[in-house]
DNA sequence: AACGATAATCGAAACGTTTCGAGAAATCGT
DNA sequence: ACGATTTCTCGAAACGTTTCGATTATCGTT
């Protein structure tokens, strides 16, 4: 690998000339510029990046970090931190937590092998987060609370969701509401189901225990625990489901049993995946602003890496319902 | 920030203590090495990633370069060099190459920040691949045809894919069958449309150029150009997306307009993306081995960087037919 | 007790850039 | 044509690690 000594001495100039002409810097006369950019063709040279960053101490680039890239959830997100990056010139790379404390992701939040991140990955712990964000590492939490100095939170009102959902089946008439949950140490899972508790105690509704039962947030995990819910014979009226993936599960269930979604039982989801809008029927659901979020959280970050300040560290944003046809009124 | 040199300070050793302290070298005593990580835990050290890479010359890490990291497609192929990658114990970014030459992916690739790259990425150039390519850089390309010394292509044969998918059609009974192609410059594209067109001749079938539309691979575009195609009045009796994503849109348009598929059309699509069972009708398509792209892509890599050689630089993979209920016979 | 062998530590030299202050050359005004 | 500016180029010092050869301390053997 050609290095730009090679360059510099091929070219006849100093080493630090050649920076300077590879730099596109106006401070070297045309004619050297020109030899140097010769040279560096001849060699076929490439800068060392490593090189760079090191005396630079910058990298300009921010790092998104999820537990799973591959998870259908994400794609919204991605998109919009992107184009936000894209827009402010700096470079975006994605990495997964996959592998929890040897995974890549902390690896580069310990080694500050970019110039802030944010997070959305609920297997790295608030310690790992905590210790690594300083003064000019800024981390954005997406599902978390977590107060820290250069830490700033972007939230999406869970509670507010599920108390909607709930609400929403309520007001169509519907009593008798189960709800299917995810794991219990998820952040978001409890916040939905404290709205969702809410809105029941506020309409006189009393929760039955028997129709709450866990699927994971995954789809075999609505699957199964709707097959529960079907096997127990006493049918609740409408299901609440703590994200779509897992009322996908709910529906095929549902329709192996011979049981008519919207007709027999209304199904609400949450999250608004892509897939919502093409189940037949569609899947009723709470949209979560994935856009927004990664759009807001790039906006506050790049503030924060190139002011080193930050005027609110606590943002929470509104979800929305989106009326398919998976819900039904009764009377 | 807190340099080794200020955690061999607090901890009265030379730097190069520190050093093989810090690393779990055993050439050390367990006292220093008390010391050494005692004063690094007090003064909140954390190794400089790039000081480090710099002077190693080698990252552990490797990049996987999208064109669309939001895009659904990518998610088993995702998933498959990450588990190849962490099994090897090397670490995996991801990075999209929009932005085309200013890219992040670009950039990565040029300035050699990791060991090497898988590449599905329809546009970045044969010659920015050509040329970032070497000795310790070793490329998989997933996505074209490119033959270099330190470049491994892996293909999957998108033109069987292409004839399976017009073949089945034809078996079916269907003689007037549109094509919704992807952006004319994939090289995926062009080889599925050479397998339809193949097929079609095959069996005497006309080719009907109204009935060739583009829709450049995302699900509007396929929804834009099923609208044209139901406004031109004369419906064929099936279509064939170049993707899943277009079929998606498809779909979407045929139930708008209140055509029923498949009674009054057949729809096949192509790369079986995890939407496609979920759709009403399931959407019969053509599957892509993308799990076994990726980790095939990954293994051969891995054996490139580590033995600077490799014993076969082309790959080719063969596709299947994944029949569910979006096409029927017709007499 | 002295000697060699082994183990632990050290100092200095890299890795490939960028940047800063200083010197040399060119340009300008008078 | 001469000094004062400006413009360009240069050398050297960083950036924070790792690594290698050298030095010192430690230990077991005779």
């Amino acid at each position: 690998m050609a290095t730009i000594k090679d360059v510099a001495k091929l070219a006849g100039v100093a080493v630090s000339t050649a920076s300077i002409a590879l730099n596109g810097d106006s401070k070297v006369t045309p004619s050297t510029r020109q030899k140097v950019l010769e040279a560096a063709l001849r060699l076929n040279y490439q800068k060392n990046g490593f090189a760079m960053d090191l005396k630079r101490s910058q990298t300009r680039t921010i790092a998104l970090i999820l537990s799973d890239l591959s998870g259908p959830y994400y794609s919204e997100l991605i998109r919009s931190v992107q184009e936000v990056t894209l827009s402010k010139g700096y470079d975006l790379i994605a990495c997964s937590s996959v592998g929890g404390r040897d995974s890549t992701a902390v690896k580069f939040l310990r080694e500050k092998r970019v110039d802030g991140a944010i997070v959305l990955a609920h297997n790295i712990s608030d310690e790992d987060i905590l210790d690594a964000a300083r003064e000019r590492f800024p981390i954005v939490v997406l599902d978390r609370v977590l107060q820290g100095e250069f830490i700033i939170q972007v939230l999406v009102d869970g509670m507010q969701g599920g108390y909607s959902a709930a609400d929403y089946l309520i007001r169509k008439g519907h009593r008798s509401i189960a709800f299917i949950s995810g794991p219990p140490n998820s952040y978001d899972n409890r916040q939905r189901y404290e709205g969702f508790r809410k809105a029941l105690e506020e309409h006189g509704i009393a929760e039955m225990p028997k129709w709450n039962l866990s699927g994971g947030f995954q789809q075999e995990g609505g699957y199964q625990a709707t097959k529960m819910l079907v096997m127990q014979g006493d049918l609740p009226s409408a299901v609440f489901y703590a994200n779509d993936e897992m009322a996908l599960g709910g529906l095929k269930a549902f329709a192996e049993a011979g049981i008519r979604v919207p007709e027999d039982v209304s199904v609400i989801g949450y999250d608004d995946i892509q897939l919502a809008e093409y189940t037949r029927p569609g899947l009723t659901t709470i949209r979560q602003p994935k856009y927004e979020a990664g759009a807001l959280s790039a906006h506050i970050l790049f503030q924060c890496v190139e002011k080193h300040t930050v005027d609110n560290k606590d943002y929470k944003l509104a979800v929305e319902l989106v009326e398919r046809g998976s819900c039904r009124a009764v009377n």
